[in-house]
DNA sequence: GTCTATAAGCAGATAGAC
DNA sequence: GTCTATCTGCTTATAGAC
């Protein structure tokens, strides 16, 4: 028997690159699939929804590389504020050096399919959700209130997904990195 | 003589609006036409490079009016802070009843843009800039050295359009509210 | 300047052979 | 489970009548 397993995961693996960078109305099936060098027809054996099923575990993948990936970076600090300047600050270096979206936000496909799709939304909503929370774990285990945490945390990710976006745009990380030293002076920590 | 100057402004006027909330990639260019009312041979002749030609203009315009509405909601208070996060709660109203972008942000394609097409990646650019420099104007007329003022400026582009993102996926103004609080709290103006 | 007709290609999706 | 052929409709764009 076949490993249909792999064949699954190769898609949302290429599915969830291209939706990152080129978002969701931006990327075709048929990139997708001569990408990921499988026929149509095994596309939708496996994602019988079509595009939105691909979509839907593309942006659960992506949100799970995110986490993983800001975990790993606040981890090396005992400090909050030093990890979420660092993390800025690598995410900084990615868009000088590659000048595209990987593994840092999935802004993208949530602004386009907010209004379209309750799946996609609530997918993205959630991955949003989760990011938040790891800044809030940092911040209450540092020693802030349940109250004060929250707040910053949402603060925080805001920040963090507008100087993205800037960054992008110009096509360089100084907005990250003057956000990031901004933070720092600003909460004092 | 036919009046072209009604008939361009139209065009811009309906692509606009669809290309804020939709994005370029979700928005046909028979969907702008059927909006708009007029055919396509005169699409093509006030706009003979197309799609991307219109989008240039949207994105103008759409600049043109998020620095109007900024400007008339920051002239109203003196401190640069209250006017911020008053202008925050605008938006979050805005998100709150209609749930749409509308006259809020180019975030959604500026992120489609950046990395196909230059022509629009720079209008995009511009048009943050534009916006940072009421900020940093404000700021400055307050009595913030340039460099704070600066630094502020960017600080709050940042924050701005990223809970604008969060809030937009939540189809709540919620993140707004909490962030325009936490802005007043941490800069202590 | 305005409008229609149409081109050429790609979109997402499906049927059915193997 | 895999793969091919195909369908329908939409995409941007153009040619040419008026």
């Amino acid at each position: 028997m076949g490993n249909n397993t792999n064949a699954k995961e190769k898609f949302i693996e290429t599915a969830y690159k291209l939706f990152e960078v080129k978002g969701y109305n931006g990327t075709g099936l048929n990139e997708i699939l001569k990408e990921s060098g499988a026929p149509k027809g095994s596309l939708y054996y496996h994602f019988p929804n079509g595009k939105e099923q691909l979509a839907l575990e593309s942006i659960k993948l992506a949100g799970e590389k995110i986490i993983a990936n800001l975990k790993r970076t606040l981890d090396k600090f005992d400090n909050p504020i030093d990890g979420i300047v660092y993390s800025t600050n690598e995410i900084a270096e990615i868009i000088d050096k590659n000048k595209k979206m990987h593994d840092m936000s999935i802004s993208l496909i949530a602004l386009e399919t907010y209004d379209n799709s309750e799946v996609l939304r609530t997918a993205c909503e959630k991955v949003f959700e989760a990011i938040e929370n790891i800044y809030f774990q940092k911040l209450f285990d540092y020693g802030f209130n349940d109250d004060k945490a929250k707040e910053l945390a949402v603060f925080i990710s805001a920040m963090t997904e507008g100087a993205i976006l800037l960054s992008l745009t110009r096509k360089n990380g100084e907005v990250l990195r003057q956000v990031g030293k901004q933070i720092k002076i600003l909460t004092n920590i």
